[in-house]
DNA sequence: TGCAATTAGGACCTTGATGGTCCGGATTGC
DNA sequence: GCAATCCGGACCATCAAGGTCCTAATTGCA
């Protein structure tokens, strides 16, 4: 449904929370669990896949804990979405799948999707987490929030 | 992945060649399957979906088939991908489903991702399906093309 | 030196959506 | 009346995502 992963939901939320850490201070796993309200080896998961992207730094031992490696504002969002469901691409055919197509020949499209990915990459390309953790919340209480969002 | 179902890129091809209906005349299911290389229940598939979104319109019958209700120049790619992906909605969150997030009061992005659905939305809007079928093929073979496509 | 806390890495299972097929009914032309 | 075709839905298999858990490796402290 042109819908990232839940996982990348996750981390988004994680992200942002990190940045209430103390500066140069960690938070451990179980802290940013009870902090997001996500169970706890959901939020370690999410948390090594962002350290291996290099998003985040992992200190082991006691006393250990993750922090971030770069205040979110200079976290594009698509470098979250590219760390946690790969590449964005919107179809198999431009991956790195040449010639596994049986239908290459009758295929009008093929290679064309590739100016669509490249507009989303744009798109998302100039939005970082720091934009949508904040500013302050305009939309503070769905509640009372204009029903737009539910239509289409 | 963030990427749209195979049914959308199958809708596309199956679009394309529609397109190659004489005048007026219609397209059946059997033949498109045999023009694409698909599979003739999922080509069927595909076009009630399409038909239903009133993206062709099928004609019962002997002598039936299918046709464009648009040229393809008039079909934005986006309207094809609602009708076979649903909605565009990278997070659950701001679907239709107000309330029933547990961590809704320890969300911080809570309503933060719309701008990026639009910001999608947008990019997606300005591209028609004439547009991926055609301009004549700039990349006519994969094994000359430059390995761009691969990268990322 | 030993112990506790914590991350790192991976295996494992469950669940849900997707992809694909098929069948009966309705419609149309001959 | 018959054949061709769309229409609507049910049905099942497969696969990836979500989520949990276990065992190492590392670090600080007593």
């Amino acid at each position: 449904m042109l819908r990232l992963s839940k996982l990348t939901d996750y981390a988004v939320v994680v992200l942002t929370r990190l940045d209430d850490a103390a500066e140069g201070g960690v938070l451990t796993a179980p802290v940013l669990a009870g902090n997001t309200g996500l169970a706890e080896p959901t939020v370690s998961k999410v948390l090594k896949i962002l350290a291996h992207a290099g998003l985040v730094e992992g200190r082991r031992g006691a006393l250990g804990g993750y922090r971030l490696t770069r205040p979110l504002a200079d976290i594009p969002l698509i470098e979250v979405i590219t760390a946690m469901d790969g590449p964005i691409a919107l179809t198999a055919c431009v991956d790195n799948s040449f010639g596994v197509c049986e239908s290459e020949s009758a295929c009008p499209v093929r290679g064309r999707w590739d100016p669509v990915n490249e507009a989303i990459r744009r798109a998302l390309t100039g939005i970082s987490i720091a934009d949508l953790a904040g500013p302050p919340a305009i939309v503070p209480h769905p509640e009372t929030a204009s029903p737009i969002f539910a239509a289409e």
